[in-house]
DNA sequence: TCTATATCACCC
DNA sequence: AAACGGGTGATATAGA
């Protein structure tokens, strides 16, 4: 299909339903209308209960129209209907070419429809039916009528949208994203196994424990109200101690991490300051989206940022927060939980896609640190990770840096070294990788002369006079990298793969003990598959790491900080004999996790 | 009291 | 003017 005149029918889709916080959609109702016939089809919640699939056709040869379609799709899975083959969602269109651009309304629907210059639904009265759909039924039957001319008004809008924006779509990569909306939908759907055990005691004793980390450092100072850093007291401390502190162009003084870090090094009396801020950073337990079937759920927010990334909200996502609450991620009764993320995925895709030799050898030698400071001629061929730790590390960062598009200031502030040898670490980049430089360079100018830059894929993003080079540069990259993610999310969860969340450059996932190890397989393959697809041929190299009930996910980051928070929570609060999480829902008799600080048993597997 | 902005902390 | 890419979100402060 290359044209929109290929397919039998188009149709627009919405629907009304509830869906709380961690939980699954409940449909209200549906209402579709044929593009060119204009034949309109309502359905009420018993009506659609009943159907067995939708009401007309969803083969290869019908298209299927929504805006932000894991929603519709969402509903689909919900109502056991099979998936539409040929998805084209009108929010990622138009996130796609309002990429990197101001746009006066938002990127809903009615910020389109604005965009495009197409009178709205007043957002007062969208407003006034989101409530009600969000309220839940039973409803009367004048509440059925209004909410069923509410999802008419929204297809009605759509079928108003759809040709003014269809100049400007292309329309097989537009399958594509659409293709990857119905993956979001699966993902969305089947979410995260969370201990909801051990996330009500936290919930329940957060405040106790945020003032337990407290007490327990002795050397606080009485910096602290409560859990409040006090910056007046702060100051006092500084002057009554002759430690001379850096100060905000603002006035008051700087107390991010880096500043506590350096100056702990200076004056080590403030380490256990700097510790324990850390440890007591905002965290709201409570806006975490567990389902009542102890599943974290939340929109993925597809195509959510300029780069075309997912973009969910940090405080609904067990992957948002600090890295020590993925403890709370726990495989129930008899499964594993994998993830499997890309190594090194950036390093790779500039590799390919920038076609600079020396890269593309480092990324194959497996270790492109170790292989950088080889190649600079820092160190000796026969060099190894374990040989040359250090100044393989002093290369990783320069790597990274060079990703980000660091200056020798930054890096030498991050290395803890002088600017100047900062600056030769970049220069060794420069010399080591010259085609990826001019590769790099060329992008950023096309940007500046073309106004856009887009992925092998037309992922597009906007760029004015002003843009930031350092972003431009970073675009092909972090960009196609989403491209990859997509990809392998499509072919992932059309091959039955269990995925339970994308996150970034790798993937959650789901399997019984027993398969756990096959399907790990073969979600590398799926990855592998789509780094081949986006990258020419180049394969990126995936890591695994497998949990199996009764452990618990643990990020090595977080180790040491769920250790002390769950020590801190049994002196609060005893851990139950029984954790009985998973048989309160019914879904196993077995028991859930069987105790807080149970880690992981990580089992480690690469296909590289 | 509400809203806008700045700063900070966290993630990949 | 600064020079670390893409984000979300909490909190503090200033201003209407």
């Amino acid at each position: 299909m290359a044209a929109l005149h290929d397919f039998r029918a188009i149709r627009l889709l919405d629907f009304e339903y509830r869906q709380p916080d961690g939980g699954r959609p409940e449909p209200h109702c549906m209402v579709a209308r044929e593009f060119h016939t204009g034949r309109l089809l309502r359905l009420d919640a018993d009506e659609l209960r009943s159907l067995k699939a939708p009401p007309f056709p969803i083969d290869e040869e019908n298209l299927f129209v929504a805006y932000y379609a894991s929603a519709e799709l969402g509903c689909f899975l919900e109502l056991d209907w099979p998936m539409p083959a040929r998805v084209l969602d009108l929010c990622a269109e138009f996130k796609n070419s309002t990429s990197g651009l101001a746009v006066p309304s938002g990127r809903g629907l009615l910020g389109a429809l604005i965009y495009h210059g197409l009178d709205a639904l007043a957002a007062v009265e969208k407003e006034e039916m989101r409530a009600l759909a969000m309220r839940g039924g039973p409803f009367t039957l004048a509440e059925k009528a209004a909410l069923l001319d509410y999802c008419q008004s929204d297809v009605d809008a759509l079928a108003k949208l759809l040709p003014a924006m269809l100049p400007k779509i292309d329309l097989p990569r537009a399958l594509l994203r659409g293709r990857y909306m119905t993956a979001a939908a699966r993902m969305e759907r089947i979410g995260i196994p969370i201990d909801v055990g051990t996330l009500d005691r936290l919930r329940r004793k957060w405040s106790g424990i945020r003032c337990a980390l407290v007490d327990d450092v002795r050397c606080n100072y009485g910096l602290f109200d409560g859990i409040t850093f006090k910056v007046d007291r702060f100051e006092q401390f500084l002057a009554a101690n002759d430690i001379p502190w850096p100060y905000l162009p603002s006035g008051s003084p700087a107390l991010d991490d880096d500043t506590f870090r350096s100056m702990a090094k200076a004056f080590p009396l403030l380490w256990s300051i700097r510790e324990l801020r850390h440890a007591l950073s905002s965290l709201r337990l409570n806006d975490l989206a567990v389902g009542p079937d102890g599943r974290n759920r939340c929109m993925l927010s597809a195509f959510g940022s300029k780069t075309g990334r997912n973009q969910p909200s940090n405080a609904k996502f067990i992957f948002g927060p600090s890295v020590w609450l993925r403890g709370l991620i726990a495989p129930v009764a008899r499964r594993a939980v994998a993830y499997i993320d890309w190594g090194q995925q950036e390093f790779g895709i500039a590799a390919a896609l920038s076609s600079d030799p020396a890269m593309f050898a480092a990324y194959l030698s497996g270790d492109p640190y170790l292989a950088f400071a080889k190649q600079a001629g820092a160190i000796p061929e026969h060099a190894t990770k374990e040989s040359h730790g250090d100044i393989r590390e002093r290369f990783k960062q320069c790597i990274l840096a060079v990703q980000y598009g660091m200056g020798a200031e930054s890096l030498a502030l991050r290395l803890s070294c002088n600017v100047a040898d900062a600056r030769q670490l970049l220069e060794l980049h420069r010399r080591t990788y010259p085609v990826y430089w001019r590769w790099s360079q060329a992008a950023v100018d096309h940007a500046m002369l073309r106004g856009h830059l887009h992925t092998v894929f037309g992922w597009l993003v906007h760029a004015g006079p002003g843009a930031n080079p350092r972003s431009l540069a970073n675009f092909a990259m972090q960009a196609n990298g989403a491209e990859m993610m997509r990809l392998a999310a499509c072919l992932a969860t059309e091959r039955g793969i269990r995925v339970c969340a994308p996150v970034h450059d790798a993937f959650l996932i789901e399997a019984p003990i027993t398969q756990i190890d096959a399907e790990v397989a073969r979600m590398q393959a799926c990855m592998a598959e789509a780094s081949r697809i986006v990258l020419g041929g180049l394969e990126l190299r995936t890591d695994a790491k497998i949990v199996m009930h009764p452990d618990r996910y643990m990020d090595k980051r977080g180790v040491e900080m769920w250790g002390r928070v769950m020590g801190i929570l049994s002196r609060l609060e005893p851990v139950p004999m029984r954790d009985t999480h998973l048989s309160h829902h019914g879904i196993g008799t077995c028991g859930g996790v069987g105790h807080p600080l149970n880690l992981i048993s990580c089992k480690g597997i690469s296909n590289g």
